[in-house]
Formats: structure tokens, C-alpha cells, sequence
DNA sequence: CTGTTGACCGATC
DNA sequence: CGATCGGCCAACA
């Protein structure tokens, strides 16, 4: 896959929006579904392009938000109807299918 | 141009 | 379960 284009991000952004509060998606999903080769460039995205989209709802393949932002994202997530068990969300019952 | 770093993932030990 | 490794790709010093 080439370099990066702006429909990439676009797309990905796109995704984004698209899931609805109380579901959430992982970096992989989204970086498969934008037609990313490496889930890596949505993490970068996310760190490098600030936009308003809910990024919250974006979570590792673990089920929990990235170290730093766990404990914040976890807490905006309970607020939306996704309850974490032990720092931990049910991906097999909030992850947004595409 | 080279080397590090980073919101990752999957396999393996 | 935790730790490590390799692969992945772009930004940055």
C-alpha cells in the first residue's frame, strides 16, 4: 500500500463519527476498514490530527484505551452506557461492527 | 539519510 | 497473566 493519502484519514475520521455512544471500535478495525496497512497510522492520526470526533470510543484490541488516556476514556465511556470491568470493556458486546 | 518513537496487533515464551 | 519480538508506517531530531 502506498503512503498515506487524505481519504485515508478522511475515511478513518468517517469511521469514526460513524460509531454510535455506547459501542466503540478498535484501532485495528478502524485501520482495516479505512484500507490502512498498519494500525499504527490510526494511533498517529489520533496523536497528530486533533479533531472534535469522539477518539474516546476508539480503544486497543484489548478492550481498554491506550495507557495514558485509560483512565479518562474509561470514565467518558461509563457515561455513554459502556460499563468496564476492571478497567476493561466487553468488546464482544460494544464493538461497532462496520 | 539514519535512528527513535508512538493513541497498535498478533504470536510466542 | 506478563514480558518480548517482529512487523507496520509516518513524524521528528
Amino acid at each position: 500500500m502506498a503512503p498515506i493519502t487524505d481519504e485515508q484519514v478522511e475515511a478513518v475520521r468517517a469511521l469514526v463519527a460513524t460509531i454510535p455512544a455506547g459501542r466503540v471500535a478498535t484501532y485495528g478495525d478502524i485501520a482495516a476498514a479505512a484500507g490502512l496497512s498498519s494500525p499504527r497510522i490510526v494511533g498517529w492520526i489520533m496523536r497528530t490530527d486533533s479533531s472534535d470526533l469522539p477518539w474516546h470510543r476508539v480503544i486497543t484490541a484489548s478492550g481498554k484505551p491506550a495507557p495514558h488516556l485509560a483512565t479518562r476514556q474509561l470514565e467518558r465511556l461509563r457515561a455513554e452506557g459502556v460499563l468496564a470491568t476492571d478497567g476493561r470493556v466487553p468488546l464482544a458486546d460494544v464493538r461497532h461492527a462496520f
